[in-house]
RNA sequence: CGGGGUGUAGCGCAGUCUGGUUAGCGCACUUGAUUUGGGAUCAAGGGGUCGUGAGUUCGAAUCCCACCACCCCGACCA
């Protein structure tokens, strides 16, 4: 058998290879802390790149960043009932405000008990209500569009790196609009902002669409989302986008005077995606010699490895490979300057190699002497471990945007091919339950069926530890009868085992 | 919070059943030599409160008791 990179491989033991990935990549670990991850710096690399792209999006379409406290009195998570329900269950408090020396003088206990106690924010809703009710005062301060990058906790029981821990960095969105029309768009407007995002930039294909009633965020009248699948067929909720209506405008007196003086209440949104999108990006594109990174989102495009066996080579060698770095720098791809790195660490060159294989860098970069006289390079793709090809050095840099960008369309139609061809229509019960069948079937995918929008439904798909995703947006609108409650269903629905 | 498991070097483990020199092995790390265009070889090194506490014993990583932490499986979740 071919020796891989990482072991197990995706087939072997798909949970355990991922988190080999993250070993491997280097992207983060495990902390002290319960639930709680370090982000590694090339993992943090890609968080920036994301943050970056995102951030231009939201300025493009009139957003502007602030502030908001980490601490969140309790009084005001009460105030949105169904919010509260959500919410209670994982929420880490703050009940004291000093430390002193406990009774046997060894050590320290919490004293000064507050007379309210904080919640560490698990989203910002209601802080940002407070804020917005007093901001808003006239129909001329609408929109309010605001955005927060920041960290959130949620005291999860299990977690997995990326995909579910207690702290975890996003960034939610939240505006406020004089009408119901205006909300419900800028609702569906950051929808195809994430979507755009996923995938023109993350490679990664997603389905836009609604979430079921029973799948709503907390207080919200309607939750879309983007869901993604992972290589393992399972789906990945990667973003999503809250139609909040006037419940939380309502909780937190989010009121304005209109044209004719009148009192009225605002329509608000929130959105977000967290760092669980690194998690769907590995899923998405990586392989059993580790992570594959579509150009777009790699820290690194290029990565130079001088090849020299003594000091006078290594001047030559590496003023060569200064001069590529240059010359590849000065180019632009995708609205960013290129991104090269030389790695002239004096560690064996197969180690190298296999070291930036692992974290995922798209092309990589072999000078030698040899490669100087014919003044080309030594060109190997990440999406095509095992080869390599000697490029005229003036060829490379006429094709590295050219380059780029074919790696970064191949991942993304591999990706598409691999989600379509997991994708069934589903026309019964019978079939639905075929479908999912098996205790640890993960070869299932996406059913996609008709069914009701209704509770009471996850009954039948429970059971098979299936969840119902959502309703995609472009599903034609023709209706059909649903599989379980055997009723006119108006939409499709999309279920799959999930994250 | 139920059921199961594991704590020994940075990581992965053996040793525990059957107590007995200075607690080992692989990877990683340091140094030197030979190497170097796809994961090098040899040699020499550094690194340990054996999860914590209390016990049994001449003697405990090993046996007893208590506690703690973490992992896996279930209910909740971006």
């Amino acid at each position: 058998m071919e020796k891989t990179a990482i072991t197990p491989t995706r087939g072997q033991n798909y949970p355990e290879w991922y988190q080999q990935i993250i070993v491997a990549a280097d992207l983060a670990e495990n902390s002290a802390v319960r639930g709680c991850m370090v982000i590694k710096p090339w993992g943090y690399a890609i968080w920036e790149l994301m943050q970056q792209d995102l951030d231009k999006r939201f300025k493009k379409t009139g957003h502007v960043n602030a502030y908001f406290p980490l601490l969140i009195p309790l009084s005001y998570l009460e105030k949105e009932a169904e919010h509260v329900d959500g919410f209670a269950k994982e929420c880490a408090v703050v009940t004291h405000h000093r430390l002193v020396p406990d009774e046997v003088n060894v050590g320290l206990k919490p004293d000064g008990e507050l007379d309210e106690p904080f919640v560490i924010r698990p989203t910002s809703e209601t802080i940002i209500g407070e804020s917005f009710s007093k901001w808003v005062k006239s129909y001329r301060d609408l929109p309010l569009l605001i955005n927060q990058w920041a960290n959130v906790m949620r005291w999860e029981m299990r977690t997995r790196l990326f995909l579910r821990t207690s702290e975890f960095l996003w960034q939610e969105g939240h505006t406020a609009h004089a009408t119901k029309e205006e909300a419900v768009a800028e609702t569906e407007q950051m929808l195809k902002v994430y979507a755009a995002f996923a995938e023109d930039v993350l490679a990664m294909p997603v389905i836009q669409g609604e979430k079921p009633c029973f799948e709503r965020f907390p207080g919200a009248v309607n939750t879309y989302c983007i869901e993604a699948m992972m290589q393992d067929c399972k789906a990945l909720q990667a973003g999503t986008s809250h139609f909040l209506g006037q419940n939380f405008a309502k909780a937190s007196g989010i009121q304005y005077q209109n044209k004719n003086g009148e009192l009225e209440t605002a329509w608000t949104t929130s959105w977000g995606v967290s760092t669980r999108m690194i998690g769907g990006l590995i899923m998405t594109h990586s392989d059993d010699n580790g992570l594959v990174l579509p150009p777009r989102i790699a820290p690194q495009q290029f990565v130079i490895q001088p090849i020299y066996r003594n000091d006078e080579q290594r001047a030559q060698v590496l003023a060569y490979c200064q001069q590529l770095k240059q010359d590849l720098e000065a180019q632009v791809f995708a609205g960013n300057e290129i991104r090269v790195h030389i790695d002239d660490r004096d560690i064996q060159g197969g180690a190298k190699s296999w070291e930036w294989i692992k974290k995922g860098v798209p092309v990589r970069i072999e000078v030698g002497m040899r490669d100087i006289e014919k003044d080309a390079v030594m060109v190997a793709r990440r999406d095509a471990v095992g080869s390599k090809q000697s490029t005229p050095r003036a060829e490379l840099l006429t094709s590295a945007i050219a380059l780029l960008t074919e790696i970064q369309d191949g991942l993304f139609s591999k990706a598409l091919e691999f989600r379509n061809s997991k994708m069934r229509e589903i026309n019964s019960l019978v079939e639905f339950n075929e479908f999912f069948a098996g205790e640890n079937n993960i070869d299932s995918g996406f059913a996609i069926a008709y069914a009701v929008d209704e509770t009471g439904i996850e009954e039948f798909i429970k059971p098979l530890k299936v969840t119902a995703r959502c309703m995609p947006l472009d599903n034609n609108d023709v209706a059909g009868v649903c599989i379980f409650t055997g009723k006119l269903a108006s939409k499709k629905m999309v279920f799959a085992k999930a994250y």
